[in-house]
DNA sequence: CTTAATTTGGAACAAATTTCTATTTTATTA
DNA sequence: TAATAAAATAGAAATTTGTTCCAAATTAAG
């Protein structure tokens, strides 16, 4: 499709019911032909085109993804692990936070309210690989107070679908 | 691509080290060519053709998915909300999922370990349409004992990276 | 109502995917 | 170790899809 590196700008975007209708399929299935998306909307593929090279550029759409089943590739165990720092000051927050993004186990970093600074989701193979990751690479950070690990029994829903 | 609308069959398969560049690549754009992604891994397209078509057989690849980005739809704010069930049979559970798989402003549902017995994730516009869910759809329910209302500060990763 | 700006349809073109066949590589068995 | 069978690969041909172009239609503004 379009999207060949280009960057993104941030010029809002006012989107449409046409663009809405766009995204909707384009969440489920990234790979839908042009032609076939303008036939379900009652549109020429032109429009189509356009409006999708517009929402890729105003960076509405962020990325195209393939989306593998950590099942499928042994990565079975979801964790929930939330974590205090013992300081807050800005110097301490970015270093944490740049140390998390390289952490590749973590597949998720929020910044929460509550009683906890963060929540990361760390996708592991099983409970041995999560040990050698609590203990090894998140617990040689120097900066944490506390953490409380949840572990996921079932994932009951996962979308990425935000458009409806 | 491939993946036209074929039923995946759970056939077990074996990923080695090409099947796993594969998938590093197409994570992070679905949209590269098969072309590129063999001059990228030294082989012609046929070969890379023919593993992502038996990955997408084999469900490894559960989808192609465009991102949206929340804030440029107006969707900026996300709750995690934890959630006890009263009654914890079978019936229950099961009534209690299928509602919450309707919700369309639930992005997440995690059946979790600890002190609640699930975290959905919640996105919506701002304030006034979480408590809009809030109280006139999850609060609708009939089954619940306990919640619990977390907000995201801020994204500090998202990712649907598994494969490294 | 008239004009300007934007959006759209449909056809022509370029580029990608998909299929096919011959060849090479890997694995198996004698 | 050599011979054979099975699987994987390269390269080119066929097909489908993405992209561009321009004229027509629609919408917005004066």
């Amino acid at each position: 499709m379009i999207s060949k590196k280009e960057h993104h700008t941030d010029t809002p975007l006012h989107l449409d019911e046409k663009d809405m209708g766009i995204l909707r399929l384009l969440q489920q299935d990234a790979k839908m032909t042009i032609r076939d998306i303008a036939g379900q909307l009652n549109l020429s593929t032109t429009p189509v085109y356009e409006r999708i090279r517009k929402m890729e550029q105003a960076g509405v759409i962020k990325q195209y993804a393939a989306i593998v089943d950590p099942r499928k590739i042994d990565k079975s165990l979801t964790v929930l692990c939330y974590i205090t720092l013992k300081e807050h000051n800005k110097k301490c927050g970015k270093k944490f936070i740049q140390e998390i993004l390289n952490f590749t186990e973590v597949t998720e970093c929020l910044n929460i309210s509550g009683e906890f600074d963060f929540m990361i989701k760390v996708q592991v193979k099983d409970m041995d690989e999560y040990r050698e990751f609590y203990v090894n690479k998140l617990g040689e950070l120097d900066n944490l107070s506390h953490t409380q690990s949840i572990f996921v029994i079932s994932v009951i829903k996962a979308t990425h679908q935000v458009v409806f």
